[in-house]
DNA sequence: GGCCGCTATGAAACATGTTTCATAATAAAA
DNA sequence: TTTTATTATGAAACATGTTTCATAGCGGCC
């Protein structure tokens, strides 16, 4: 690999001079200009970028953690990221935790090491106080550290209110809740009391099952929803994920359940699987699109040294009707 | 940022000696090692990638390069690429493409930078010099450059003669293949050439609708699978990746196409899309967990100096039997 | 003619960790 | 006791690109 030094030597100047002709940073006489870049194209020349990273203190990357890297909606979220990043300047490095406590604290500990700007953590299993001592810029997604560390979070209470609003036309009395992991911090938790909160005060019952995120395995889902549908007869709504809530489409079929008529359904997240689906499915949609745009904004500012925006970054989800839930009850 | 040169100072050695416990390259004195470990927890010091990468030649990075992230193929295959390389000790650089050849390029030579000790290519739409000359090791999926670059890729003449079988037997006369860009490098056209051969000769008419992998937007492929069967009311077979194939399903159902008892579909691919699906679908199954641990068998193996695996990696597919193909045809 | 200021360029230092070579000190062998 | 081997450690060089500071050369101005 040819170096700096090599292609300064050929076009015989001093290393110096060379960079600046990489760089545009000093004036240098037209025709020793001519003479380096002749050179460089000859010794087909690519500056290092470790080197001009470790002086610069800064890699040019930005790495993302989340549980899954296959989850449909991590995959349609890091894609945005990428692109974001990209536009920016930046590349990303994408590593995943399959919700595992250990391999999360080994990943922060490598991205400490300079080899990553900043970090976006699209999974948060530790404890605040390893957020806290992480010194560089995070952007945490759906979970709320401190007033300093920037969330980018969507609206996942109002996503609660518009589910339940639509449990209530349906006349639903006995809803599922397939949710991730509780827990204070994670915000997505929102959504479930927001569910709980106006669901309970019409006497519906609201009931939280808890998954992993990581792992999926749409069998396992299908079979959860097998058996919770046939063992709980009187459950008449469920609020999940895609990917389980269309497992629970599945499942409703395949043991005769009727949906909208018995079973209403609403899929959290709007990715697309459930466009693939053959049903129509009424789904509470994040806005990935958003979510990156603002997580790399905020990061990109903090790694440039910009004027902080504030910490907490709320985005509106929206609710696309299908007919996996019913409109109106006829009263 | 605590340097190794601020742990020596505060230790009272030299950096060298710092180094050597670090990497325990040589003997130390038991009480001057604990001195500086003392020195190293006191001062929260990480070692920096960069400055270590750049003595070693080795960033520790892997990139790959797909035309998307969020496609499901792409993501399933990135996903076991990233657990293999962590692994082997190596993080994952994604980056995108969404077929656009200038960023392809683009791509490439910021790869070339030592940020990265190797690709992996899972796309290729440059000229075949232009991966020659890239000096890195490289991995091609699908892709065959020449001898020496290493490919890995499915059995494509496999898949093609497997989902032919399924369409004799269904007893189709008209199939449509919706494949990616023809061209005599890209190897997953095989599957298409199989078809074509076998089906021929049987007088069954096999055409071929080309389309990008990226920015895949499923509404898309719904209207294309609508137009195509509307105009084309002959169809009765069709080949497509998970994606386009449910979108044809949704299609017939949504014009009244009976499936499979006028329509025979196979999705070729085998992601969790076509788990997802109310109908039990035939499917191609390419064996993702396979090609990510060959590919980075035969990337580490180069990266780190060992001898080279034969430079043509063909990995099995299999047929995975739904209701969207008609088992015999009653004669 | 002498001083000012600008352009072009190089030498040297720096960013950080690693390795080679040299040296001192101690232990073992003769 | 002297020689040899071994252990522990440091100084300096290296990997590569960037920046600061110094210097030389040249045109312009009074």
């Amino acid at each position: 690999m040819a170096s700096i030094r090599d292609v300064a030597k050929k076009a015989n100047v001093a290393a110096c001079t060379v960079s600046r002709v990489l760089n545009g940073s000093a004036s240098v006489a037209e025709e020793t200009r001519q003479r380096i870049e002749q050179a460089m194209k000859e010794l087909n020349y690519i500056p290092n970028e470790l080197a001009r990273g470790m002086f610069k203190q800064r890699a040019g990357i930005v790495a993302m953690l989340v549980p899954s890297i296959r989850h449909p909606f991590f995959s349609s979220l890091a894609d945005q990221i990428e692109k974001e990043l990209y536009q920016q300047g930046y590349k990303m490095m994408l590593c995943s935790t399959g919700d595992d406590i250990a391999r999360e604290r080994e990943y922060m500990k490598t991205f400490r090491s300079n080899i990553v700007d900043g970090v976006i953590m699209g999974v948060s299993n530790l404890k605040d106080e390893e957020y806290e001592a992480f010194q560089k810029p995070l952007v945490m997604l759906d979970h709320k550290v401190n007033e300093e560390i920037p969330v980018v979070v969507s609206d996942h209470r109002t996503g609660g209110i518009l589910a339940a609003q639509k449990f209530l036309e349906g006349g639903c009395r006995n809803i599922i809740h397939i949710c991730g992991l509780d827990a204070p911090e994670v915000l997505s938790f929102q959504s479930h009391r927001a569910l709980e909160e106006i669901l309970s005060a019409r006497g519906v019952q609201v009931k939280a099952v808890e998954i992993k995120w990581s792992n999926f395995d749409f069998d396992g889902y299908l079979e959860l929803a097998k058996m919770i549908l046939e063992k709980n007869p009187e459950i008449d709504g469920i609020m999940a994920a895609d990917l389980p809530a269309v497992a629970f489409l599945k499942a409703a079929r395949q043991i005769g359940r009727k949906v909208p008529e018995t079973l209403c359904v609403v899929a959290y997240d709007g990715t697309y699987v459930v466009d693939t689906n053959l049903l129509d499915i009424t789904t509470i949609v994040q806005p990935v699109k958003e979510i990156a745009n603002r997580s790399i904004g905020v990061l990109v500012d903090l790694l440039e040294g910009r004027p902080a925006k504030p910490a907490m970054n709320m985005l509106e989800v929206s609710l696309r009707e299908g007919n996996t839930t019913k409109s109106r009850i006829p009263s």
